[in-house]
This record gives structure tokens, C-alpha cells and sequence, in this order.
DNA sequence: TCACGCATGTAAATTGTTACATGATTGG
DNA sequence: CCAATCATGTAACAATTTACATGCGTGA
């Protein structure tokens, strides 16, 4: 359902095509939420017959035509409505917590191996995260440039300010993972210190 | 297929029934992996056909039978391989903060309850996953306790450091939303001020 | 004309959620 | 004997992933 939610998220920024769509799903919103095209799509025309957007025909060269959706009134109203509802929190799912509870099941290096990995696979999302506040508060960024066109300028200040906010948490929490690898990383020195004196 | 691992993790423990395990999956592993016994049940029974765990029927009572699952030299060997392969990190899914990234749709008093609901709940998870701490570095796990018993002496220091390790890393998180969510109410003061100076 | 990007899908499989359904055992 | 807990599921649906499939447009 949140699919739905994220597409009239991007939407409220600009009319976009099934592709472009895809795209920001790669891109820039994709950060934040990731969905296939495959899944883009179909969710595109449901989200058309229930009169959340409404996709207009558009000529692409000679000989074809593409779909460009627009989010309306109803559309809107649906997005402000599941905005102002509480979350409902989804039970935990966290396949590395999860191994690392178990590391005592494969050898030190592969520990080290998954804990090295860990710590790089979120310093490069704080790296990516980082670059995207960054566009966002100079307001380089296509969406948000997009989004300050359509609002009046007395909203400016709180849009760019909220989606800091939300890249700013993601960050906290990739570098709270980071933290957690490299503290990972020294009690495994730890227990291999402990280890060699028990032999020695 | 990682609720197959957990499976296979927990019963590297003890033999437990299904049940049981669905117990566990609400109660202790259930911190770090939640699944329904709708899921749990046919998953044992695939895992049985695939050689991972063997089902020893139990009586129960004068007129009942109950499976016991145990895990096969085949399910610890396919447990091990999981873990010394490195994780396939999965694109990024979060609602709390997608939903952050657009507040300026709803107004600040549902911004605050958002916030204020965030940073309760993950204080909520801070307490269950510390408790949990406390009771694996005291060997008061039940869990714990059991795989102590059927493990030597001397991994004892690591199968418990691990898995302190793994509710550590979960607390870290929680800590860094329940930050976030503060610094959210802190911003949302600050642009209420805002507010107030552009409007006096 | 050829490669790359734009555009739009279908199909199958897997995974996860929600609701319903049933009956035995055990302890008070 | 009654409630709580132990035990085991089915069915329907929703969401997600993966793989396959097709064809036009544009610029070099």
C-alpha cells in the first residue's frame, strides 16, 4: 500500500510519465523507497481507475503516444488523509542483525568479512544520502526545483527543511550501522586476543 | 528464505515444535525476525521434505502426537553456508521517513504526533532489546541457556558476546530514531517561530 | 543504421499478511 | 468443568521480485 502513497508522493511534485516514474524510483526517491517498474506500472493504471491520477495522452513522435499522470483533487485529499494518519509499525525484519547474533557459526575472517561489508555498504548510502541533502538545501535537486515552482515561497523554507529532515535520519541511522560494524570489528580482536592467550 | 535461517538458527539451539517456534517468534527471536505460524508451519514441513530438519512425532497427552523438530547434519551445514556468505543488501523501504520527507502536508500538530509516536515506540524497542541484553549476558535466556548447555565451555564467551552484539547494534538504531524524531520536534518549533515572526 | 534511451508491459514465482478453523491438554 | 494454553493447520489475499518481451525515437 505504501507504493501507492510514495507515487502520490513524487506526483504532488510533478506530472510524470510510467517511466519517468521509474526512474525517480532509481534516483532520488528511490533512496527512500525502491520499487520496480513492473510494479510502476499496473499500480499506475489501478491507481487511475479508483481516481486517485488521471494520465493524459501525449505524442512521442510521429507514430506513438505515452501517459503522463496527473495527481488529482481526489488524489490529493487521499495522500493528506494517509499523511495525517499514524504509522503502524511493521514487526522488525533485519537479516544482518539477525546473523551477526550467530557469528559464532563461521570463522573469524568470514565474521570480519560481513562486518568490513557492512560498514561499506552504509558509509556509501551516507555518501549518497549526504549528496542528496546537499542538492536539496541549494535546491538543485529536479524534484524539489520542480516542487518550489508549484508552492508559494512562504512554503519553501518547510518543504526543503522536511526533506533534510528525513535524508538527515537516514543518515543517522547508516552511521549508527557504521558505528555498530567498527565496534563489531573490535570485539572480534577482542575475543581472538582472548582465544590466543587460552592456547598460549 | 531468511525465515528459513532463522528457523534453522533457532533449532541449532534446541529441538523445538512448531509451536514452540512460533512462540519464539513472538517472544525473544521475534525482536530481531517476526514471522506468523501460518508461515512457520508449512515452512517446517518444506524444510523436512528438503532434508534441513527431521519431525519426530511426540505423544502428547493419552490421545495426541505432536512434531518435534530437529535439525539434520544437512540443515547445519546449509545453516553454516548462509552465514559465511556475504549478505545481499535489499533496496531501502522505510515509511516513517518517506512520510517525514513530505510533512509539510499535514499540519504540525499531526507532525508532532508523528514524531512523538516515533520516538515512543523505538524507546519502547530500546527497553524490550536491553532487557533482552541483560538477560543473554546473565544466562537467563532460556534460549541461551539451552545452547550453552549443548555447546562447549569455551565458545560459551562468544555465542553470548555475539549475540549481546546483535541487540546492541539493534538498541544503536532505535536510539539514533528516537534522536531523529527529537530533532524533528526541535525543527518543527523552530519553523512554528518562523511562522509566527513572518505572520506578527 | 545502429546503439542507447524511452516507453510499456506480461507472467510466474515467492513471500508475507490476515482471517478463519479446529481440537486436545492441563491446571485450577 | 472451564479457561488458558498447546497444537496444527487452510484459504484468500496482498505485495514484491525476477525474468522475459516488445517496439519506437533520437542522435551520432
Amino acid at each position: 500500500m505504501s507504493l501507492r502513497y510514495a507515487l502520490l508522493a513524487i506526483l504532488t511534485a510533478a506530472p510524470l510519465t510510467g517511466y519517468e516514474t521509474a526512474k525517480r524510483f532509481e534516483g532520488s526517491v528511490g533512496h527512500v523507497w525502491h520499487a520496480p517498474d513492473s510494479q510502476i506500472y499496473p499500480e499506475l493504471r489501478r491507481m487511475e481507475t479508483e481516481g486517485l491520477v488521471q494520465g493524459r495522452e501525449e505524442r512521442w513522435g510521429p507514430n506513438s503516444t505515452k501517459t503522463r499522470y496527473y495527481i488529482t483533487a481526489e488524489g490529493e485529499s487521499a495522500f493528506r488523509g494517509w499523511m495525517s494518519e499514524p504509522l503502524r509499525y511493521a514487526p522488525w525484519r533485519d537479516v544482518a542483525h539477525m546473523q551477526a547474533a550467530y557469528f559464532e557459526w563461521t570463522d573469524p575472517d568470514s565474521v570480519r568479512m560481513h562486518l568490513q561489508q557492512h560498514a561499506q555498504h552504509y558509509e556509501e548510502q551516507i555518501a549518497q544520502w549526504s549528496s542528496q541533502v546537499q542538492a536539496i538545501e541549494s535546491h538543485e535537486h529536479p524534484m524539489i526545483a520542480a516542487r518550489l515552482q508549484r508552492y508559494p515561497a512562504e512554503q519553501h523554507a518547510r518543504i526543503v527543511a522536511f526533506k533534510s529532515f528525513a535524508y538527515e535520519g537516514l543518515i543517522r541511522l547508516a552511521q549508527a550501522e557504521v558505528d555498530w560494524a567498527n565496534s563489531g570489528l573490535a570485539l572480534l580482536e577482542e575475543l581472538e586476543a582472548q582465544d590466543a592467550e587460552g592456547a598460549g
